[in-house]
DNA sequence: GTTTTGCCATAGGTAGGAAGTATTGGACAG
DNA sequence: CTGTCCAATACTTCCTACCTATGGCAAAAC
């Protein structure tokens, strides 16, 4: 009987009473709506006992829902610091996660991960480490760092890589560029003006494929001014020196503007890379975690062609966070 | 985190740590031995703390696991109440179960349903109604019983049926019967003096084959004596009117022994019969808790031949409870 | 009045996990 | 050396929690 109560779904009971409205708290239990509707019956239907008055704009706990809400709440704190205790008497001592990262993977995503990592496990310290993409998979291979976030195609053999994020290459330049008045921006437009480009070195094999995608639409990639953040890109598009491209959605310097490509959907494709044979015991968590919750914030998908990824779509090699 | 321990952790953990042991333990549980085996290795390496030490006669629980462990069985206590007290304030009140069961039907698997019945809806009284399969399947087709325990076939139209327990016939006889030496009896012996049978009108269908599958070994059956419960049959056997096909290891009247028929396998099986349109809220639980249970102590399956059956197989009617 | 918006519910499919069976391996006892 | 008793492993099966897509309904917006 009371076997069908599971923390979870005290969880689920108390964040949607809280947010009175089961879209939201769906959101904010990185569910999708109806699963959360569904779970909600299910509770019901299991105690007998109806838990919330629907109606039209949202739904209203019932007496007996609030009983077991604050009830949850007690419980769900207990058990937390039931589990801390008992791994407190163990003397359970993380090492700490060693984290690589690119400056070429959006700092927003560093950041979640971060944060999804500290909320998992408190107690665990970050060793962040920064650096290009050869660098970065070098300590991997060694083993000097448990995982990085870097910027795709990844050669390293036998690296896990979870494919994290995908976004859009838009061309950057001054706002008061005679181009910027245009919504789109032709591929011929960017002809020997598109000359603004993260350092070939830091990662050979994107750049290779960046030339290919920028040749197809016959562009000839005119390597002139190489930089080593994305920072720099932008400094060097506000002193007059070419076009560059950047990821759509990034933060960008006062003055300057990006503009998509018409006919063309360039993408970076960022990951997750784990190195070879690491000890971090938070690994698989933090993976479990963070397929949950970037299930939500997949890329919109409106692209009408398909995508030409930086990342050559080697199967198999890839382990998808999401689909 | 801590999302990965549930109250189902909890209990197996405590019920493992008090056994002492995980094979009996997993009986406890009606659960098979290398499940709970892979649970708890699961959760030690969730928690990433060991909780058990293995030894040559069983597991033993460490300082951490005791934590967690007293720590559980207070969250289940608290679990429960928290529910009990939810259900009460909105008066959840159970219309009785109306149970019917035939005479026919072992008296334990009776018992054993209304124990988990009761142990899963202690509020929730049972209203009992014994009678023959035909007047109990009468009863569930107008409503006034939620459920029997019958023996197959039943011919009810749209009943849901959930097959029990299989449990083999023997024939019953005196102890000082000549043929009682034997260990088993030839089918031919039984020619004229197997004529002891349930009052066919109590169920035709089985009946009619079990006279069928007489007829297959060459036996015509000749029903001198018709009684309407076990126990009369029994009666009969012991004031010498001739032998019974009774269920196997049911119990039996002194003076009176079993011997199983050689060469055959028939079976009995009984069966949890739903009524057509039940309001009873009890049922699902029920049935789930049952299919737990029952997949443990499923028949040996020692037989070598197929065993023949009172019930003629109709799958897709028939929801099995255990495969 | 029609459309849009913001809810929740339903339907149907998928995949991951918890269950099962069968088997192995280790440590004793006879 | 064999039989017994445990737990662990390997593999399979099945359930359910989750997804996407869609529908219905009421209020707000046009």
């Amino acid at each position: 009987m009371s076997d069908l109560v599971e923390f979870r779904n005290l969880k689920y009971l108390i964040a949607v009473a809280e947010e009175g409205n089961i879209t939201r708290a769906a959101k904010r239990l990185y569910l999708a709506q109806p699963s959360l509707s569904t779970q909600m019956k299910g509770l019901e239907e299991a105690l007998q006992v109806p838990l919330f008055i629907r109606d039209r704009n949202g739904v209203h706990a019932t007496p007996a829902a609030e009983i077991l809400i604050t009830g949850g709440r007690e419980l769900l704190k207990l058990r937390d610091g039931l589990i801390a205790t008992a791994r407190a008497l163990h003397r359970v001592t993380f090492t700490p996660m060693r984290l690589g990262f690119s400056s070429f993977v959006d700092h927003a995503l560093y950041e979640m991960v971060c944060s999804v990592h500290t909320s998992l496990f408190p107690e665990c310290e970050i060793a962040s480490k920064s650096g290009d993409n050869v660098e970065l998979l070098l300590l991997l291979q060694r083993g000097e760092i448990d995982a990085a976030l870097l910027t795709l195609p990844v050669s390293g053999a036998g690296l896990k890589t979870y494919p994290f994020a995908k976004s859009r290459l838009v061309v950057c330049m001054k706002a008061d560029d005679p181009l910027a008045r245009l919504k789109e921006i032709a591929p011929q437009e960017l002809q020997a003006k598109l000359t603004i480009f993260q350092e070939p070195k830091q990662h050979p094999e994107a750049h290779l494929r960046l030339m290919e995608m920028l040749d197809e639409v016959g562009i000839r990639g005119d390597v002139a001014s190489k930089t080593t953040t994305p920072h720099n890109m932008q400094w060097m598009v506000e002193s007059g020196q070419g076009y560059a491209l950047v990821r759509e959605g990034s933060e960008m310097h006062i003055g300057l503007v990006t503009r998509p490509v018409t006919g063309v959907t360039w993408t970076v494709d960022s990951a997750l890379i784990l190195g070879k044979s690491t000890s971090q015991k938070t690994i698989p968590g933090l993976i479990r975690e963070l397929r949950k919750r970037l299930r939500l914030q997949a890329s919109p998908s409106s692209a009408s062609k398909p995508p030409r990824s930086v990342r050559p779509d080697i199967e198999g090699e890839n382990l998808r966070l999401f689909a």
